[in-house]
DNA sequence: TTCATAAAGCAAACATTTTGCGTTTGGTCG
DNA sequence: CGACCAAACGCAAAATGTTTGCTTTATGAA
């Protein structure tokens, strides 16, 4: 009865879900997003073609599926006492691994897409992470900006950079955007 | 004597490129981006497939090169009298345009294309606007921020809102965010 | 177990992309 | 000005990728 949409989730949909997943990273990493092709990820995940145009629709969205995975958030941030502590290492560890050649390809892939739900998506990781540094502060009594705020002055610039004039996006501009930002709590 | 890296300007050649570009912006209107093929532009066009397969490499690189002359920005900026209502005027009309539908496709189509290249190009139109704004108070003699600042502060928000969660990106928060950075000048 | 149907396989039809080769045509130099 | 070289284009065949109709498999619920 919970059967809602007619949506399969275990068993061989699973299994074929995993495999094309698994292909594709594996794929990544032999060769660029150039030469990479429905028909090589279909081959390697032993499916047919047919079922990953049925499924995902085109190459784009495929990676962009797979990429926004890695996106996502796997554990909580460090705690180091201060807000702008914590704010500084994860966004530290962040650029690190968005301006890696993966993380770039997987950040492309996810503005690649025709699909503006996975980018929202990326917006809310981001969101809650902010979030959880803000209720952090809070429960050690330290004054912080508002969720949006932190968004603007910190994540924004950051990825605005990232995207736009990767050689800026560095950790000494990060301590700035942090600083500017936490000045300015009402 | 001046021809470097031998590509051809004048004749022929720019006539295809304008023939292509046209035809891309017309069908643009007729269709949706899924919808639109290399080949359908081609015969809009004139010129035949292989012609803009061998030029533009595929249809993205394609689409964006065609929005990437959307986005420059045409003329100067008005004059309103100070920083900040030069910067709120300026964005709101960026944020209209923006937020229509061709903007958003033009926008879209920027992300997507792998030429990086391409980004760093609105990055620097933006950066060329804040610095017209920006001399312009100095000749005033009004206060004003460094263009990283105004970058950051303003540019990236609206960018990131833009791109992540276009809901956010209205004019009442422009205002914050250009109070905001006003207010941090050294 | 049985049943209804979502999802996968298969293969043919269809569309797009690539490529080799001959032709046109800018830009430069004698 | 006229000849030359190479870039850019056209054409068409070949290769490759995508879509589609139909059949088969196997999940989840009764």
């Amino acid at each position: 009865m919970a059967m809602r949409e007619g949506v399969r989730s275990g068993g061989r949909s699973a299994r074929v879900q995993e495999a094309v997943h698994q292909a594709v990273k594996e794929l990544e990493q032999l060769k660029t997003r150039e030469e990479l092709t429905v028909p090589q990820v279909a081959s390697r995940a032993g499916v047919t073609p047919s079922t990953i145009y049925r499924r995902w629709g085109n190459l784009a969205e495929l990676l962009a599926d797979v990429s926004l995975e890695r996106l996502r958030p796997d554990g909580e941030p460090p705690d180091t006492g201060s807000l702008a502590g914590d704010l500084q290492a994860w966004g530290e560890q962040y650029l690190e691994e968005m301006t890696s050649a993966p993380g770039l390809r997987g950040l492309n892939d996810v503005m690649a897409s025709a699909d503006s739900e996975r980018r929202e998506c990326c917006y809310r990781y981001s969101e809650s992470i902010m979030a959880t540094l803000c209720a952090r502060a809070h429960a050690r009594g330290e004054p912080a900006p508002s969720v949006d705020a932190l968004v603007d002055g910190i994540i924004a610039p950051m990825t605005y950079r990232l995207l736009y004039d990767r050689e800026t996006a560095t950790s000494a501009r990060l301590s700035e955007w942090i600083a500017r930002t936490l000045v300015a709590i009402d």
